[in-house]
DNA sequence: CTTGACAATAAACGAATGTTCATTTAATAT
DNA sequence: ATATTAAATGAACATTCGTTTATTGTCAAG
């Protein structure tokens, strides 16, 4: 038997990905992304069930996997202070470098496409590393939910800053990742 | 000479950020739009040259709404831990009352029809008020697009908490003006 | 080798897309 | 009253959409 081409999934999977950041959601065609992934419109129907399907298993395989890179370069040995800078540097650094990634996840995410792809913010290990930072009395005890919020959504701003004023986006960060700090540590 | 029925314009507007609210930008189309609109295809291009462009003068009529919302509710007069109390509870209310509006201003300037459309985050009086404080003593003097940032983003995270927790939501909020306060003032 | 199973595609499908146009409707000015 | 103007629209435009089908190509098991 014949085998599935794991490079043709690929192809497909990453032109989804940067055709929706150049032209946008609407304008995301599947003949569009079939030619930027150079395949036939009908090859996508072997990987994929229909097009919605196609978006939702991406989204999904695409949305833990900041977690996993955060993951990677984390752990509990590190001081307070160090594992939030090296958890918001990874971070800021990850939405730079895979910029048609983040951009397909964010968009995705507030589309009623998604809406059911449960995806759980911040994994199990991660989450655990916050409580038990908390437990040493090294993060302020407040809801987990809102330090997420705070290690994650300022620095989106940070980075839409960045693509208008280009320069200045450093030191932008450096004193973000203070503020953070001052926020959450005891 | 026959006049432009105002109400006909308004009536666009709100389906367009309905439609997309319930279907996603990539759904939305021109004839769904008018459908919800109560209004013939054309009618549309009565009031906008093109779908692109409607979208792009909803977006530049929307973007701005919020600053006008805040600037109403809020004054140099008052103490600093209130005006961000107030801020951020504006920001918080304003999202969950006009859900619609707030979804299609986040959605449409991820896309790449919104570049060029330039929004100025923070018309000049808010941005006023704000440097004022700093130069009171009150607010940190950090660059004032971190300020912003802490004022708007992890707001939103709590308001994405909010859909999928409901109860606990109010105090995540308090709590969370809570650490805005202590990060952002002196 | 042969054969069978399945990947891959070109071609075709009806439905829907954004937009135009000829026409009708209704408000104003004469 | 009536002519004038532009709003409003239904019907049609070419194009593109997402998907299916029929056919060919290719690899692995027997």
């Amino acid at each position: 038997m014949r085998r599935k081409d794991d490079g043709k999934r690929d192809s497909i999977k990453k032109a989804v990905v940067q055709v929706i950041l150049e032209q946008g959601m609407h304008a995301a065609s599947v003949s569009k992304i079939a030619k930027a992934a150079g395949v036939s419109p009908a090859t996508v129907y072997v990987y994929y069930e229909s097009k919605d399907d196609m978006l939702r298993d991406i989204y999904i395989e695409y949305a833990e996997n900041i977690y996993k890179v955060l993951l990677n370069h984390l752990s509990i040995d590190m001081p307070g202070d160090i594992f939030i800078d090296r958890f918001v540097r990874e971070y800021y650094q990850y939405i730079i470098e895979y910029e048609e990634v983040f951009h397909f996840v964010e968009q995705f995410g507030g589309c009623p496409l998604s809406h059911g792809c449960h995806i759980l913010k911040g994994p199990e290990r991660l989450n655990d590393i916050l409580m038990q930072y908390q437990r040493l009395g090294v993060l302020n005890n407040y809801d987990i939910k809102n330090i997420w919020a705070m290690l994650l959504y300022p620095v989106k701003a940070v980075v839409k800053d960045s693509k208008n004023s280009e320069s200045t986006s450093q030191k932008q960060l450096d004193e973000m990742i203070m503020i953070i700090q001052k926020a959450l540590l005891k």
